[in-house]
DNA sequence: ACCTCCATCGACCGGAGCGGTCAATATCCA
DNA sequence: TGGATATTGACCGCTCCGGTCGATGGAGGT
């Protein structure tokens, strides 16, 4: 790829970027035409083969920057290393807010390609998810304390309904078109009160602070 | 249409019908080749053309098609008129393992079909869905007993995060490939179960019966 | 044996779409 | 003004796709 594509001025640069999960993020691989990427960057299909040699190289540049950008998200939230099970969920749903609110198809983007099977691509992206899954291997699971839950709770469960539930409003929302981060941001703060509320153990409001 | 259609034995005609939620359902209706469905209903591209005149009528066939029998699905499961919320999810879930027995693609394609934009179709099937919203409005939402549950439980909050655990469950399998009933049911009823445990105000073992 | 009906198919057509190229122009800076 | 770079519209060759049409072949009746 053209390296000149990264002095282009950031608000460009982002334009072209989320063209790209736009656009692929809607339809297939093979069916998602370059040309309406540049339609909706506000560039021509001439330029934007100018920055990349080729479909194929800007699909799989658009999925490592992808990869590179949600880690550091993550990072910077320190949503690594937390004990309590809430507040770590709370500091990656405040990543994960700004993230949309930068790329706003990027997450629909990565479910696509994760699962996208096309020849032309899927053997790399394949490959390219082995090796962040390798890396994540070093960041142990976090370690939740039974302790902090209501006893009896079935927490493996709990965990995976959490996870669902994320997953199905996420879902839910794209459906609707770009999703608005400040509705995210607010359902799911209402959402993570009510699990808070269910399923954490009553504080002990006697004992020794 | 041609109505020889329904006078086909009655696999074959499930298998053109399957082909298609199959092929609409994942991608858009301008991007879904006619072709491509009758492969995989083992027949030739002709032949469909037989049956249907054109792309337009088959699509919004499948989309009749799929409210009628859901419909008739949900009723025969007699998940109407409960009172109990955990017995008519329970009904509820059974009606739909029994749907995706029969049609496992067609939950991905009334998703799509109910937010398809294209102006060849979006129209007729907005108008469709207005008409069965109409109907719907005569069957009166469930009337759910608070007592039932565990006092102090937001049940507007529960009643959405269990939705979104729905959808998020089957979102999750969907990209995984055809669903697998057995399975689905299997874990929707511990979730179930779970939601209960929590949910479900504690029975006075002591009262009589 | 012959005819009729019709399910079914392969080949085909015209048009649209798409990846990618290239020569030409606009823009910027020295 | 000149030269380098950014950017474009037109274009090419190819593939794909919706839809048509004539041919085939088997089932059933006479």
């Amino acid at each position: 790829m053209n390296e000149r594509f990264f002095a282009l001025p950031p608000e460009k640069r982002r334009a072209i970027i989320n063209a790209g999960y736009r656009v692929f993020s809607r339809n297939s691989y093979k069916k998602s035409p370059v040309g309406d990427i540049a339609a909706e960057a506000g560039i021509s299909k001439s330029l934007l083969f100018h920055y990349f040699a080729n479909k194929k190289e800007l699909y799989l540049f658009l999925w490592e920057y992808c990869a590179r950008t949600t880690i550091k998200c993550l990072r910077d939230a320190g949503c690594y290393g937390q004990t309590d099970l809430f507040e770590s969920m709370r500091r990656g749903l405040g990543a994960k807010v700004q993230l949309i609110r930068k790329y706003p198809d990027m997450g629909a983007f990565v479910m696509r390609a994760y699962y996208e099977t096309d020849p032309d691509i899927c053997d790399d992206v394949k490959r390219s998810i082995d090796r962040y899954v390798g890396l994540r291997a070093g960041a142990k699971l976090m370690n939740l304390d039974p302790a902090q839950f209501r006893p009896g709770v079935d927490i493996q469960m709990m965990y995976q309904e959490m996870y669902w539930a994320s997953v199905g409003y996420l879902w839910d929302r794209l459906q609707r078109g770009p999703i608005d981060p400040d509705a995210m941001e607010r359902d799911f703060l209402r959402m993570l009160a009510h699990w808070e509320a269910i399923y954490r153990k009553e504080e002990d409001t006697n004992a020794v602070d």
